[in-house]
DNA sequence: TTTATTTCTTGTCATAGGGCAAGTTTTATC
DNA sequence: GATAAAACTTGCCCTATGACAAGAAATAAA
């Protein structure tokens, strides 16, 4: 169960079984509650997630208090706040629980010693954050060059969970409208 | 020169002055003249430039033709098409010289024996990473939440040269706004 | 099971920004 | 320096989405 899962996210042409395994190990099952915080702003990263059943999404809260839903994570993603992590300072986002979940949690620590010991694991990584980075990227275009309808109806298709299992308000800031707007093109578009 | 510049892009605590001297040693000048293509879409990447002088931007374009900004390059900044580069896979986007340009080019050969080699540049590297995946983050969120002349006066007080130089259809499109309407939205804020 | 809370829908009205087209100005080209 | 080509501005009208507010429905709490 756990290594289909891990074998999944971490695939990679040149990992070596036995690096895998370590990799594997390095690896803690975690059960959160709906509602759960894995991190709020203000707090370090010291650990990320790999998400084997549930839903969460991350959020920063706007000027005026607003919250904004910044990402969804679904099942099989890795659920990380990468600029803590990784340069080791406080976060502005939180992380937070829409469902009950079932992780694998992967402490900084370990994770250093596997990517500065092994060179495709940091290969790996390395791809991982290229991929994250171009999907924001796309985000932003998205956002600019689409229609909220078409955003919608893109989310509907590529991740139904999320718009089944998350409250529309959180879908809504997601997709750059308000609750309002996108109450209606939800009806407009069922048609 | 060359080592004032390059020193002020791999500021990172644990480099040595050796280690420095060993990257730094890895950087060719290279120039270019304004309209020039760095990468172009269906290209895969294999090198990197750190900008001195000059202005670049990279873009996309979208199902109607229609090209969008994603990013400019200032000077002191590293021009990279990072999901090419590091995934080694062929590009969507383009980047081209908006001005004559003078670069300290690495190859990615390279960059990876040095980011193999040395655990301190590869530090950096997965910092330098975390930061531009922060960036573009904001960027989704800046986009989503203020509105076009907010976004503008940003622009002008974070990087005025690029208002400065960039042709206008190329600032409206990376501001997610017509040309038309970034002229109004100048001539408002002008006021 | 009743009450309170949150979530979602709907109505009315306002507005930022888009589409299109005609000018004007600047920059490049011959 | 004349001509062509971009780059930028402006006018007119239109549409998607926001703001606010009131209900309805669902979910949670007592």
């Amino acid at each position: 169960m756990k290594e289909i899962l891990l074998s999944q996210v971490y695939q990679h042409a040149q990992l070596s079984n036995q690096e895998l395994q370590e990799i594997f190990d390095a690896h803690k099952k975690t059960e959160y509650t709906k509602g759960d915080f894995i991190i709020k702003e203000g707090g370090i990263a010291n650990e990320y997630l790999i998400l084997q059943q549930g839903l969460m999404r991350s959020f920063v809260y706007d000027y005026n208090g607003d919250d904004i839903t910044t990402n969804f994570f679904t099942e099989n993603e890795i659920v990380i706040e990468v600029s803590s992590l990784f340069q080791r300072i406080p976060t502005k986002e939180y992380i937070q629980t829409l469902t009950d979940c079932t992780c694998y949690k992967i402490s900084f620590d370990k994770f250093q010693e596997l990517f500065h010991s092994m060179e495709n694991f940091r290969e790996w990584g390395r791809a991982w954050l290229s991929q994250s980075l171009f999907d924001f990227k796309q985000r932003s275009v998205s956002i600019i060059k689409e229609s909220a309808t078409e955003r919608y109806l893109k989310l509907l298709q590529e991740k139904p969970q999320i718009i089944q299992q998350a409250p529309l308000k959180n879908i809504a800031s997601f997709l750059g409208v308000t609750d309002t707007s996108l109450s209606r093109i939800r009806k407009t578009s069922n048609l």
